[in-house]
Formats: structure tokens, C-alpha cells, sequence
DNA sequence: GTGAAAGCGCTAACAC
DNA sequence: GTGTTAGCGCTTTCAC
């Protein structure tokens, strides 16, 4: 049987309310009597019961996370950092992946709506458009004090990197180092702001895009390093010249290096390859990634400071605001000089 | 204002137990008032109150996950698998990261308490020993229907990989190739069954163990991959003669490939370097590592299985079970036979 | 300072 | 079949 907060009233010969007051430390209680029912606490392990707690204070300082994946080091750092920082402000945080389900999605939102959450964290590499189901699901989460990480929904808070300037960045770079025929791989789930840098970059210095040298693919099951070795594949066959490559994610460029590699090009003599995210083995890989980097902790730790306002001040102006982070080109090896 | 059961049963013009009845469609209802019903809660858009409930059936449908990180590929997909499967069944996930924090560990084990989680499952990398705080640890773990995964601490149904047996192949298979000067890099929080490993298949072939050519480090703040370069650069300057090394796991492996590369020594041909654990860079690192796969996800999922049942029937027998993993070789580009 | 009592939103006897 | 009522374990007026 578990005990109560009776249990512990009549342990120590006082009425529950006075119990109750000394577990919120709010009203004072007289030191003697405080010191007996701590004791009573104490002799009995006594747990109050959250569940209880929450009905009353309607609060249940818990969140929920949506994320597409864990397997993907970008959310799994991102669940992390958000996780670790909601528990000093005394939160958990229920973690729901999605993989890329639409519908699980919604269930998620409506589980979270059921189970009272008092915000949510919404992670999303779904494109968001304007369908039917989109727009059912911003409403929903739009009921719920949310924050929006990466894709900006209209009338949400978020904070998001901004991919556009990155990617211009990277391709920049490649333009400076004298290329001129630079292909993408955009690979499934992407974000489009990553493909629209190359484009601007491209434009910026009037160097035509040539859809030849542009793969996209929309197989969501596909892992991107598989993506970016078959897109390299086809690219080369094409017969298409080209002498870099800017990709979509870290994944992807090195699925590309790997087939540049087996078809005994070099990178970067012969081809220059560039990745997004500056993941782990981004580093450490051979030839290391020259690659922009997601300030993912800060992003993070951005989120959770503005779903804690939006908590602690529901009724506070509320115009959504959106914070953006700059991306960083981070140069290694993978990226050099046109031939 | 949130809808409650009071509303709908207004709206509907019945009573709230006849509301109750449709929700849990338990106890049979006439059809036209349910209907009546339905039509008021779609009407309000009514979402029964699940911290209420939980009350009553003295159940949360949410179970904690401790793990030591999520920036670990290995907890990562963990987290997910048992995510998922979690949800399955009606069940929601709370994660906690304790970055080997002791401290942490203890915290979240308390909250999972006083939430009333209906299991827990329990990750650590953090060394099980006999300390006052272990036990006291362990006690609270053997309170709440708990499974645990890696550590098989004694009283706990844990589901395990056979690191020991795993580890013992790896070097087998280094002996097998002509091996026989065989470093260990073992590094901070790497189970110890893969030393014992590579110190049982050392003496299954009568090979010495030398206690300089095995590294351990004790740092937890340090990166598995610098721990596995700069282990691998004082094994090379130390003098010591070897011609392969067994790695604790795949990024530590990554690491010591990298020094090596560094000093010109080429992998596998002059020396072979094995890791652990196969995790998703292993396949597509150059060269590709031979490894030992853990098989997360089935772990994951039998996780989830012992514990559903723990939770189905706390009564049961409660002769704690242990589901062992074997841990299977797969050899690439990494090892090869020795000079 | 402290206790009695009224709920929070729901489920589950127990009547009718 | 359906309504009434008594809680679940706590916080919070409101008296004293």
C-alpha cells in the first residue's frame, strides 16, 4: 500500500493541511511541528504523489519533444540539451519520434493535448505546406504553448538555423575557390532552404543551374549515406562535368565521397564535396568534411528559455517571435581549389 | 476554460457516468445516447483528462528511460526502438540523460517515484560496483517494475549483450589472421567484459598479456575518438612492438585509425584495428571497421516486452530473469592478416 | 499556526 | 441502461 499524505498526517498527530504546508514550504508552520511531520516524512517515505499535485495546480512540469528520428545525431543532441535544461527548472520530458509519420504526428500532439503537457517542443523535417492535415496540426498546436524547432509554422514561436544563409555560404565558397559547375544533392527531407542557398549563390554570381547536376529523390526510407552514394553514381554517369558538389546533409556527402572513391576520383583534387551539419564523424572522417555548421545546443537551449516564457506568462504579448541562428562554414579538407 | 466530462454530460443531457461508460466503452450504452454523446464531446472538442484518470486507476501509462547520453548513436536508437514500441501499447516515453552524473541518476529514479511511472527502464554505462550509493540505487530500481539494459545489476530482470563473448571472437579473429602482439584501447565507461575479453581469448591461445599495450583512461569528459588518437600515439611511442589492437568501441577505433594515419601506418596492412559496437559511420569509415555488433534493436524491444509483462502482472513470479545477446563479428576493411 | 472541508476531473460501485 | 455518490491524493480557502 502506498502512504499517503494521511499516513504521514496521522504519524505525526497533525491535520493533512499542516503536512501539505510543509511540503510547499509556503505558509509557515510552526518550527516544532514542521520538524515532527518531517520526521514522520522521513520514517515512512513518504512520495507525494505527483499525479495528485498536478490535477489541483494544473501544471504537470512536463514537455513533450517530437522529433522525425533519434537516429539521427541532429535530434538525438537536440533531445539531449533540451532535456538536460528542462530538468534544472524541475521538467521532464516525454520524447516522441515520429519517423517521418504523418499521422503519428498528429497522435503525438493529441496524446501530449490528453496528458496536459505544459509545452511542447516541435521538431519537424516534414516539409510543412498548407494540406488539410498540416493546417489540422498547427491548430492543434497552436492550443498548446509551443515552440517550433527548424520548420518556422506561421503563428508558432521557433527558432530555426538559417539554412538559406548557410548554404549560400558553402557554395560561395566553392565559387571563390574557382569552381563553376557545381552540382547538389538534396536528398529526401531536406530542408529546401538548403537547395534555394545553392540556387542564390549560383544566381549571385551568375553561374548558370543546371538541373543535370541537381538530385533531389524523395524516398524517405533511403538513408541518406546510401542516398548520396547512388546520387554520385548517376551524377558521374550522366556524363555531365561538374567539379564539386554541395549536399544536403553530412550523411549524404560522405555516401558521395564514398562512391567518388570507388570510381577512383579524388577528393578534393579532382571533385570538392561539402556536407551540412558538421556532425561527429564530420571531423573525423577521411578526407574530414568541410561542412556548415547548426549551432544545435544553443538552438536548443533557445527553445526551451522561450517555451519557459511562454509557460510562465501565457497570458504575455503574444506575437509569435522567431530566433534565428547563423550557420557556420567550417573548412577541412574535403573542399579545395578547381582543377 | 478546459471541457470537462461535466460539459459534455450536460451538452449530451445525460449524466456523467453515462459520459464515463462511452469513453472506456465498458459497460454497454443504449445506442441512440451514445450517440447523444459522441456528438457532444466532437461538438466541444472534449479531451478526458488523462492526469485524472491516472489517479483513479492508479496507473500513468508512461514509463522513464535513464540513459547516460543521447548523443551516443548506441542510446539513441535505443531510446527510439523502446519509444516506439512503447507507444505501441499505449504508453508514453520519459527520457533522462544523466551524463554519467551519479547524482542525476538518483534524482530521475526518485522522480520516476513520485510520477508514478509504471516501469522504468534502466541504461547505465556507469560501473555497478557494491558502493552505498549503488546499493541505495538499486533498491529504489527493485521498488518500481524495472528492467535494466547493459548493467545486469542482481535482482533486476536486464536484458545484456555477451560482451564477453563478443570481444573474445574480435581477438580470436585478430589471432586467426597471425596476430599475435595485440593491443587493447579500452577508454573511460566501456564495459569491462570487453577487456575480459580480450584478455580470455589472449590465454585461450597462450598469447602474454601486456600490461603496456592496453590503455584505459578513466576521464569522462574526454571524446571517445580523441581518447582512441591519443592512445594511440603513446602505444606507438612507447616503443612496444604490435601489429593489431582491439578497440572498446567503434569511435574509439575511428580515433586510433586516425593517428596511425597521421604517423603514415597503413590500416589494415601494417596494422589492423577493430572496433565495437557497428555503429552506423563503421560501414561507411574509411577503411570500413571490422566490429562487434550490439543488436540494439532487439534489445530494445525485448526491453520493452519484460517490462510490459512486470507491469501486466506485478504479481508474477518475481525470479528476476537475465536475456543475454549474443554479439556477432563483422569483419571489413580493418583487420587483415598480420605482417 | 492549524484543522475542517471543498474541490480538481475522472472511474466505479451501487441503486433504481 | 442510466443516475447518484463516494472517493483517488492532494492543495487551498476559510474558520478558529
Amino acid at each position: 500500500m502506498k502512504i499517503t499524505i494521511k499516513d504521514v498526517a496521522t504519524e505525526a498527530g497533525v491535520s493533512i493541511a499542516t503536512v501539505s504546508r510543509v511540503l510547499n514550504k509556503k505558509n509557515r508552520v510552526k518550527q516544532e511541528t514542521k520538524l515532527r511531520v518531517q520526521q514522520a516524512i522521513h520514517k515512512l517515505n513518504f512520495q507525494p504523489d505527483h499525479t495528485a499535485r498536478s490535477m489541483i495546480m494544473k501544471e504537470t512540469r512536463t514537455v513533450g519533444l517530437i522529433v522525425p528520428n533519434l537516429s539521427n545525431e541532429y535530434w538525438a543532441l537536440l533531445a539531449e540539451v533540451i532535456q538536460d535544461k528542462l530538468w534544472e527548472h524541475g521538467y521532464s520530458l516525454i520524447v516522441c519520434s515520429t519517423n517521418k509519420s504523418a499521422d503519428k504526428e498528429m497522435a503525438f500532439v493529441k496524446s501530449f493535448t490528453v496528458r496536459r503537457v505544459d509545452g511542447v517542443v516541435f521538431g519537424s523535417s516534414t516539409l510543412f505546406g498548407s494540406s488539410r492535415h498540416d493546417e489540422q496540426l498547427a491548430n492543434m498546436l497552436k492550443s498548446l504553448p509551443t515552440v517550433s524547432i527548424d520548420p518556422s509554422i506561421s503563428g508558432l514561436n521557433s527558432v530555426v538555423g538559417d539554412n538559406l544563409q548557410g548554404a549560400t555560404d558553402a557554395v560561395e565558397h566553392l565559387i571563390g575557390l574557382g569552381h563553376r559547375r557545381i552540382a547538389y544533392i538534396g536528398g529526401p527531407t531536406v530542408s529546401k532552404q538548403r537547395e534555394l542557398g545553392y540556387r542564390n549563390a549560383m544566381m549571385n554570381h551568375e553561374l548558370p543551374v543546371l538541373e543535370e547536376l541537381i538530385k533531389r529523390g524523395d524516398d524517405n526510407t533511403i538513408a541518406f549515406s546510401s542516398f548520396g552514394y547512388h546520387s554520385m553514381l548517376s551524377l558521374l554517369e550522366s556524363g555531365e562535368k561538374f567539379t564539386a558538389v554541395f549536399c544536403g546533409n553530412d550523411l549524404i556527402a560522405i555516401g558521395a565521397i564514398r562512391a567518388l572513391e570507388d570510381r577512383r576520383i579524388q577528393v578534393p583534387a579532382d571533385i570538392s564535396v561539402i556536407g551540412y551539419d558538421d556532425i561527429n564523424i564530420a571531423a573525423l572522417y577521411k578526407p574530414s568534411l568541410t561542412t556548415v555548421r547548426q549551432p544545435m545546443r544553443e538552438m536548443g537551449s533557445a527553445a526551451v528559455d522561450m517555451l519557459l516564457e511562454l509557460i510562465q506568462c501565457p497570458d504575455g504579448n503574444n506575437v509569435p517571435k522567431k530566433i534565428v541562428y547563423q550557420n557556420q562554414l567550417v573548412q577541412r579538407e574535403s573542399s579545395g581549389p578547381a582543377r
